[in-house]
DNA sequence: CGACTAATTGAGTCGCTTCAATAAGCGTGG
DNA sequence: CCACGCTTATTGAAGCGACTCAATTAGTCG
C-alpha cells in the first residue's frame, strides 16, 4: 500500500548556480513568471536558484518549516500525504511550469518528491512572499493557479469517493495524455492535441497511490483494458491509447 | 448512494434587499470583507445582495455560467460534484464567513446547496472580479482562503483514498466540533474551544456523500462508536463527544 | 548474461455495499 | 396532546469489488 520509502535523507540532492538568465528558461512563458514583465521576471529570478533532483529525491517534507517554493523546470514531481502508519496518498503530480509549495504559510502542507530526474527553480519563501506582495499581477496569477489546483483536487475527490477502479484509471489516462501533450509543446504558449503514445511518469505503485488503489488492482485493470482493446502496454512505462472513445466511456463521461 | 434530488428548480428562493449596512453584518470581521477598510467594505457591500435560501435550495449548479460568488452569512451549505449516473460526492461544507463560488472563471465548478435554512451575501461575479482587481488586499485574502481550501481538499483526499470508514468518521466529527465552535463565536475574531455537544448539520446520507460511504456504513459505524463509549447519539441530529482522545485514536492521529 | 526490481497473476479474505425489512423521529392535524 | 403518517435511521443478510498474501514472470541495468 505505501510506496517503499526513499532514503530518509534526500539522495543526491545537487545544488546548481543561479540561472545565467531567465530569458533562456524553457518555461518562462508558461510558469507564474509569465505574469511579469521581463525586468520583473529577472528580478524574481535573482531570488532563486536552480536545483537538480534525482529520481526519488524529496524536495520538501510534510510538516517541515516552509523555507521554499518552486517552479518545476523539467521532470515530474509528486505531491503526497501519508497516514501515521505509512499509507500514502498522492495528491497531484507537477509537470514543467507548475508551481509547488505553500506561499504565506509556515508549514509545508505536503511532501514533494521527484518521480523522475527533475530540475526546479527554487525560491526562499520569505523573499518570494515579499516579492509577491509588491507585484499584484503575480499574486493574481498565483490565485488563478491555486483555483485550478483546487478544481483538480475536487475532481479527484469525486474519483476517490465515488468511482470504480476502471473509471479512475480511464480518467487518469485521459488526463495524463492531455497534460503530457501540454508539457511537451515547448516554450510557446499554444496548447497541443492529446497524445496517444505515452510514457507513464509513474510506476504502478505510484498510480495506485494516486488513485487510492492497490498495485495489483492497477495491474489487473490495465490488463483488462488491454484485452478490451482500449490500450496497448509497451514494457513497464509505455502505453498507447488505442480507443480513446472507449476510455471515455469507461471513465463515465 | 446519491442523495434524493431536491426540486429541480430551487424551492422558495427569496431575494432580500441590500443590507442596510455591512456594519451590522455578523461576519464582517471573519469573512473576506475583514481584509478591507470600512469604506472599501461598504463599497463592496453595495455590489451585493442578501439572499435567503431554504433548506435544500441550490444556489448554483455545476457547469452553469458563473454569474455570482457569495459569502455565507448564516446556515450551512454543501459543495458537491456528481457523476453522470447520479453518484454524489460532497467536496466540502461552507459555514458562516466562508466564501463560495469561482471568481475569474466562466463556469461554476461545483453545485452549492443549502443543507439547512441559510442566508448568503451574493455578488455578481463580473463586478466582484473588477472590485478584486483594484483591491490587492482582497485578492490576497482570497488567495489565503483558496490555499486553505486546497489543504482541506488534500486532507480529504487522504481520507477517501487511504482511510477506513471509522477513521474517516472519527476525523469528520473532530473537525466538525472545531468548525462549529469557530462559527459559533459570534462577530469577534477570537477562536473558541472545540464543542462536545453538537448538532450535526448533515443527514446520515450527506455524511456518507462527504466521506465516500454508504448511508448504512455511516449508521453502523456511529453505532459502533456509541457502543465503544466514544460518542452519544441524541435523536437524528444530536451528538455528544464523550471521549475525544478515543476519537483521535480512531482517526489515526 | 545474470541479478535485482517491478509487474503480473492466482487464490482467498475482508470491508463495505446492496437489498430488504424494521424501527425510530418528527411534524401535522384531529 | 396524542395518534397518524411520512421521512430518516437502524439493523440484518448476502454479495462483490478491491485488498492481501504468495508465487511467478518480465524488464532493466550493470
Amino acid at each position: 500500500m505505501a510506496a517503499v520509502a526513499p532514503a530518509l535523507t534526500s539522495p543526491r540532492l545537487r545544488l546548481v548556480p543561479v540561472p545565467t538568465a531567465c530569458q533562456a528558461c524553457s518555461v518562462k512563458n508558461r510558469a507564474i513568471c509569465g505574469a511579469l514583465s521581463d525586468d520583473e521576471r529577472d528580478a524574481l529570478g535573482r531570488l532563486g536558484r536552480v536545483q537538480q533532483l534525482a529520481r526519488g529525491a524529496t524536495l520538501m517534507w510534510e510538516g517541515d518549516e516552509a523555507h521554499a517554493v518552486a517552479n518545476v523546470l523539467e521532470g515530474v514531481l509528486k505531491l503526497s500525504l501519508s497516514t501515521a502508519d505509512g499509507r500514502e496518498q498522492i495528491l497531484g503530480v507537477a509537470y514543467p511550469s507548475d508551481f509547488v509549495g505553500r506561499p504565506f504559510g509556515t508549514r509545508v502542507p505536503y511532501q514533494v518528491t521527484a518521480v523522475v530526474d527533475a530540475r526546479v527553480c527554487l525560491f526562499p519563501r520569505a523573499a518570494f512572499d515579499r516579492f509577491v506582495a509588491s507585484h499584484p499581477a503575480l499574486e493574481h496569477e498565483l490565485l488563478e493557479r491555486t483555483l485550478i489546483d483546487l478544481e483538480r483536487a475536487h475532481a479527484q475527490l469525486l474519483d476517490l469517493g465515488r468511482k470504480t477502479a476502471a473509471e479512475r484509471l480511464a480518467g487518469f489516462l485521459l488526463d495524463l495524455s492531455l497534460r503530457l501533450a501540454q508539457a511537451q509543446c515547448g516554450p510557446s504558449d499554444r496548447p497541443a492535441a492529446p497524445l496517444d503514445g505515452l510514457e507513464l511518469p509513474l510506476s504502478r505503485q505510484q498510480i495506485g497511490d494516486l488513485l487510492g488503489l492497490a498495485i495489483e488492482t492497477v495491474s489487473r485493470t490495465l490488463q483488462r483494458m488491454k484485452l478490451d482493446g482500449a490500450i496497448e502496454l509497451v514494457g513497464r512505462r509505455g502505453l498507447v491509447i488505442r480507443d480513446r472513445a472507449m476510455l471515455r466511456r469507461m471513465a463515465g463521461y
